[in-house]
DNA sequence: CGGATGGATTCATCAGATGATTAGGTCTAG
DNA sequence: CTAGACCTAATCATCTGATGAATCCATCCG
């Protein structure tokens, strides 16, 4: 094992029996790589690593410090890994997608009274879907896109599992290019997915598990089948 | 942005692209840190990160190579991130663990005709986890716990999705602790837990998908309920 | 009392040197 | 001619030292 790996063990060790937690501070890197044994280069590979995996942050003349660790930390890496693969595995990707979304539909639409923010921020995210196509120069795809994955995010949030909601963020965030593709490709594309997208909060909102579950379940299975026929 | 992210960045960018394929070597340190503009200190760390992500696979003496990219290297990090977050939302993991392991077992059932390899050999750490409980020494855990953890890990592979099957190797394998207290805590949870096991399986390979999604969602929400009283 | 300032601290980056490991060619024995 | 040991070059791993940039904090001045 090298000595960056060994690195990274320890550190993940520290976080994980309490010795370090969110938000702490680690020692200067003169000082944890005596402590470590290492040089300073191995010691800054190691918290490197763990920087890019959202576990440590350093910010240059202040020190390094454990992150908050919440779930939506897991997104980014998580999202840059599956971007890589997806590839060879965008229907394997898009499946799993599908039942981590359904799921979160429902869930969203059990926890709904109240409406909480995140409902709220979802029904946003569609009127500014309908006024990037609407608008005077034609459709705007690229703010159709942004709201589009902002809607999905806000529904997934709304479900109250920060863990579910980080994945979803992770598997869904990256297929905006095909997204682009379909709405070019098919210009009722866009009219019908935002029908889709009301419906399925309409049935979150009145609290309808099952209609918000099957809603959300068409909804990705129809943009399954899209992707499938450009191939 | 730091150098080395915009290595990170650099040689994302180069596997998405198609210059860079699964198993292609890189150009040695010297010349890539060149080539990039930075020095070999910050190249290194770039490349350390993707090699701690499962991107690159760095060999003294050979060189720098791009991983296979199979979705199975992606539970690697993703497992330690979760880990560390499984502290303050063990909860909300095993929620979306039970939402993937559910899927999986419903859809290895739909394809169980005829019986592969993976239900075969989840057949097989189910006869593991029975010599483990009825070793002559008492019960063996860790054994018991390897064959719980084979046992979820091949229905998964079963199921024919290879990203479903990391996502759920990198939510459940970390809860062997937990797995380990509950046996010893609980003398009647390893025969329970093995019977659960022997009925899921049966469904699956009867290509009932029914009663194997039922199964293995009652199995898993008994887990979570132990794991709740412990509080 | 509040803001500006300057020094100390800390991380960021670079450069060079040495060791360890691997790959591949070469040489020798059979 | 072949098979094996051996040797050399290539490459990554690690360490050390130095310089720059950003931040923090105590001090000083208005």
């Amino acid at each position: 094992m090298s000595r960056t790996d060994e690195v990274v063990d320890r550190i993940t060790a520290m976080i994980l029996d309490g010795r370090l937690g969110p938000g702490d501070r680690l020692p200067v890197e003169k000082d944890l790589a005596e402590t470590l044994g290492v040089s300073r280069s191995s010691l800054r590979e190691g918290v490197r690593a763990l920087s890019v995996l959202g576990v440590l942050e350093t910010r240059q003349g202040a020190g390094t410090y454990v992150t908050t660790l919440d779930p939506s930390l897991l997104a980014g890496p998580l999202g840059l890994v599956v971007e890589l693969q997806s590839a060879g595995h965008a229907a394997h990707v898009h499946a799993v997608r599908r039942m981590l979304e359904t799921e979160a539909a429902a869930l969203a639409a059990a926890a709904a009274h109240p409406p909480g923010a995140e409902l709220m921020a979802a029904g946003e995210a569609l009127d500014a879907a309908a006024a990037a196509m609407d608008g005077a120069a034609g459709t705007d795809h690229d703010a159709l896109i942004a709201s589009d994955l902002a809607f999905h995010h806000h529904v997934a949030r709304a479900a109250g599992n920060p863990v579910l909601a980080a994945l979803i963020d992770a598997l869904g965030g990256r297929t905006a290019r095909h997204r682009l593709r379909r709405g070019l490709s098919e210009p009722d594309a866009d009219a019908r997915s935002l029908r889709e997208h009301r419906a399925i909060l309409a049935a979150v909102v009145d609290g309808d598990v099952d209609r918000a579950r099957v809603r959300m379940s068409a909804h990705l299975i129809a943009v399954e089948d899209f992707l499938n026929d450009l191939e």
